[in-house]
DNA sequence: AAGGACACGGACTACATCAT
DNA sequence: ATGATGTAGTCCGTGTCCTT
């Protein structure tokens, strides 16, 4: 600086007095440089300034204009005057190219009487300008990922205002800074009817988003709840940024609702990389992978890059064969682990299998449960821990159990756990409350109520082994008169309302059902306003399904047909992710065409895509091997109401039976005898 | 037709940084 | 401290359009 200052100092002496008389001249004129002045100019100016040079510095011998194109200085003994820029030019002088005083108000602007703003920082030569510049560059960074970050994760009536903001308001980006920031209040929002549009639109569309993630900001941002390592427990990846990214989705999503895993025993376990823990093993590891890649879009996760539907596969694939390797020896990570694995099975429509399977795991867990007794309270701590984390392994395991037996609607003889449930974390302090946060989004901290919802679940699925007992009497699921139906639902449901809070009582069987089946769909909205489906906890899958059978019914109804459509959208969503979910919902399609219900207009775009692209391509039923049931034909066998009893109730074998047809349309033309739709009574 | 206003290609200069 | 170098800013000189 210090030597440019010089060298600019040495010239300016003589520059700005020959300056100062060019300006004489350009001033008798109104523009300091117009054609015809330049072109006298140009003829002269070499004569003026050569004069000048004569009469002010000897060595002053400028060239006014640029060079011709080719043009070659020829070299001289005289040295070349220079032209001498100010540093910094008015804007008004640099949009136009003309030479500025470099002082406010310059004598262009004077002239023109424009406004005269000389801004030094904007300069990006200099250090300060181009700091402002990063400065600037840095902001709209971070605007730009909050921006895809809402667009991505928010609910869409978030996402609508932002919408409505940049679109009908024209925001600027400081605005919609000021919205981020908190600065912009739910008054200065109203909807219009264009953007209720674009928000139905978004609505349906959330469903059929593409599963890659081109830009990806969140990993960029990326902490993950729990950090763990990926050696020594899966040979798949040796990522410890994606394992711990996977296990912290599922810590998030789903283990609240399968929480027979000591999440502070396993993550603990998990951290030693020591293989012969208690509460940690590369099968438990690989299962739980497997699980928690369905709530992943990295091409990490995908076994075979070029198919969406090998999510997880390669976990699954070291998962079993580190399970067939065990050679019969169980251990609490196996039973979880064995688990674990099964609820992945049965969403990728293989739950035969899992059927099947059921008994071995109930027979690992009467192994188990011998050889460790329930735990002594005056056991010292670890102890209690650890007694604690068994027992609830053993209640996980009787939830699950129940859970199968009432989807798939076949009675088991299960016997409740004869252990103590979790200790409450709500009053007791001597509990660590475990935070819960809407991960990868960010939000604020809240109690996670793992207890309680452990807990819940598990008196509920008491209810539920004792209702499935009660009114299927084998797994052949033999008819059952409707009265008796009705005696068994009035014995069962009080104690079902003494359950939830919020249930009122209902006059019907039919009419339980169907206020239950809204009541899924109000969850669901629930859920999608605060976080979004594709987070939701796989069993979702299950109940969603249950409701579309049961809305089936009365479409006629408004609200039933509401609920009926973000049903279906909610449908269409999961059967991206679970294998099952696309089963079922083509045997709901195919179902309504069979009792010729003609499903709402709103659900035809996507239920069209679902026939042609997803099924059709795709001949799924070949990949699923399910027991799930189709309820309206269950519904109508088990009443005795009718029609149906030629058809196959379990999901693999009714779509093959009926998804030969090339197009739903002959179905109809089908002798198949069905009755009316069911109407409740 | 004369002259003013404006746009802009590209020669030239300012500035920061690096090597010596 | 000085010179070389790369990048960004300045503005000369010319062409075109519009107004008087």
């Amino acid at each position: 600086m210090v030597r440019t200052a010089e060298r600019t100092e040495k010239h300016s002496g003589y520059i700005l007095r020959a300056y100062s008389n060019l300006h004489i001249q350009q001033s008798a004129n109104i523009r300091p440089l117009n054609a015809q002045v330049c072109a006298w100019s140009y003829q002269n100016r070499s004569e003026v300034a050569t004069s000048l040079a004569v009469m002010t510095e000897p060595n002053i011998a400028r060239s006014l204009a640029p060079a011709p194109p080719g043009f070659q200085r020829r070299p001289s003994a005289e040295p070349q005057r220079q032209r001498k820029n100010i540093s910094t030019a008015c804007t008004a002088c640099k949009a136009r190219k003309w030479k500025c005083t470099g002082s406010a108000p310059c004598n262009n602007c004077v002239r023109s009487n424009t406004e005269c703003i000389i801004d030094e920082l904007s300069d990006n030569r200099r250090r300060l300008g181009l700091k402002r510049k990063l400065e600037e560059l840095t902001e709209d960074k971070k605007l730009l990922v909050q921006l895809v970050e809402t667009l991505r994760y928010s609910s869409n009536e978030h996402v609508m205002r932002l919408l409505d903001l940049i679109r009908n308001k024209s925001a600027s980006l400081d605005e919609i800074k000021d919205y981020f920031d908190g600065k912009v209040t739910d008054s200065e929002f109203d909807t219009t009817p264009e953007l209720q549009e674009v928000h139905d639109r978004l609505e349906a569309r959330a469903s059929r988003r593409s599963s890659r993630r081109l830009l990806d900001v969140t990993w960029l941002s990326n902490i993950p709840v729990v950090e763990v390592p990926a050696h020594p427990w899966t040979t798949v990846t040796d990522d410890d940024g994606l394992v711990s990214f996977l296990i912290s989705l599922w810590l998030t999503w789903n283990h609240p609702f399968c929480n027979w895993i000591d999440r502070d025993l396993f993550i603990r376990d998990m951290r030693s990389k020591n293989t012969n823990c208690t509460f940690c093993s590369p099968f438990l590891v690989n299962s739980i992978l497997t699980k928690a890649s369905f709530y992943c879009d990295y091409p990490e996760v995908l076994d075979d890059v070029n198919d969406p539907e090998s999510k997880g596969m390669h976990f699954y694939r070291e998962a079993k064969e580190l399970f067939e390797r065990q050679d019969g020896r169980i251990t609490i990570p196996t039973i979880q682990g064995y688990a674990t694995l099964l609820t992945s099975t049965a969403l990728i429509g293989k739950d035969r299998l899992v059927w099947l399977s059921l008994g071995q795991l109930g027979r690992m867990v009467a192994d188990i449960s011998s050889s460790h007794l329930p735990m002594q309270l005056n056991s010292d701590e670890n102890k209690r821990v650890e007694g604690r984390a068994i027992d609830n392994t053993i209640w996980g395991v009787y939830n699950l159990t129940a859970m199968f037996s009432t989807i798939f609607m076949k009675p088991l003889d299960l016997k409740k756990p004869l252990r103590p449930r979790l200790p409450s974390d709500h009053d007791d302090e001597d509990v660590s409350v475990v935070a819960w946060n809407p991960y990868p989004r960010h939000g604020d901290d809240q109690p996670s109520h793992l207890a309680c919802v452990f807990n819940s679940l598990s008196k509920l699925n008491e209810l539920n082994v004792e209702a499935t007992r009660r009114l299927l009497k084998d797994e052949s699921r033999k008819a059952m008169s409707r009265p008796d139906i009705e005696i068994v639902v009035s014995s069962i449901f009080p104690r079902l309302q003494a359950w939830t809070i919020s249930s009122p009582a209902y006059s019907s069987f039919a009419e339980t059902c169907v206020e239950s089946a809204l009541q899924i769909a109000q969850m669901i909205r629930l859920y999608r306003s605060k976080w979004s489906i594709e987070f939701i906890s796989g069993t979702a899958v299950y109940w969603v399904s249950i409701a579309l059978f049961v809305l089936l019914d009365d479409l006629e109804n408004p609200s039933n047909r509401r609920a009926f459509i973000d049903l279906c959208s909610v449908a269409m969503a999961l059967s991206k992710q679970w294998f099952l979910a696309k089963g079922i919902l083509r045997m709901l399609q195919i179902t309504a065409k069979q009792m010729r219900v003609s499903l709402p207009p709103e659900t035809e775009p996507f239920l069209q895509d679902f026939d042609s692209d997803m099924w059709r391509q795709e001949r799924g039923r070949r990949r699923l091997s399910s027991a799930f049931p189709n309820f309206s034909l269950l519904f109508q066998r088990v009443t005795g109401a009718g029609g149906g009893l030629n058809d196959p109730i379990d999901l693999d074998k009714y779509l093959e039976k009926l998804d030969n047809f090339s197009k739903l349309e002959d179905l109809s033309r089908l002798e198949i005898a069905h009755s009316p739709p069911v109407t409740p009574s």
